[in-house]
DNA sequence: TAAAAATACTCCATAGGTATTTTAT
DNA sequence: ATAAAATACCTATGGAGTATTTTTA
């Protein structure tokens, strides 16, 4: 499981489009097939059901799906953390506000 | 930002040594410490205070630790989820229990 | 036939291995 | 002299791109 990979599945899923979810990442849409077919293949199981001009969420791929989302927001926040830290953010009071505040 | 990564920095904080965490990782002390130095130049700060005979967290390593856990363990889950399913688990009914229950 | 996903290929980045060097005790 | 991290080098894997094929509405 990687996050690129995480990142394609949710464009995919929120699109219902590999294509528009590759235009959506900046990426070729072989690349999202690829990826998610790569992550497919780690989980063991099917996460999209491609019926052509339609994507569908497998029962797998619906459960996975908030998960998914998750890891991608605690990564997130991670990034922020150390961000924040290296641009004179030090008090420990609230986490929320990225930019302003 | 890899998962891998992440893997790495949690085994080297937590045995603060690179040549421990690589044991207990099956890799190589060279893949550890060329991992560690790719996630320092992505988030920008170093995370890990490398004084011969000694590792120490940098105030950046200390404060994205519990964050990278926490990345790690969403992604436990997220595989954890898809395991369920695929092995019968089909209610919704907590949780937690992974193998029994 | 049109739109979308999959596939075949090519290229390049990088992860990991071995061996060596550097550094501090 | 030892122990540990960094570096140099090599190889293999795989991610992404282009082009093409397959599929079905």
């Amino acid at each position: 499981m990687e996050l690129r990979q995480l990142e394609y599945f949710a464009a995919v899923a929120g699109e219902k489009s590999f294509t528009r979810a590759a235009r959506r990442l900046h990426v070729v849409q072989s690349a999202v097939s690829a990826g998610i077919t790569a992550l497919e293949r780690d989980l063991g199981v099917l996460l999209l059901e491609r019926t052509a001009q339609r994507v569908r969420l497998t029962e797998a791929g619906a459960a996975f799906l908030p998960e998914a989302h998750a890891v991608l927001d605690s990564a997130a926040i991670a990034r922020e953390v150390v961000s924040e830290l290296s641009h004179g953010v030090h008090g420990t009071a609230g986490r929320q506000p990225p930019v302003h505040a």
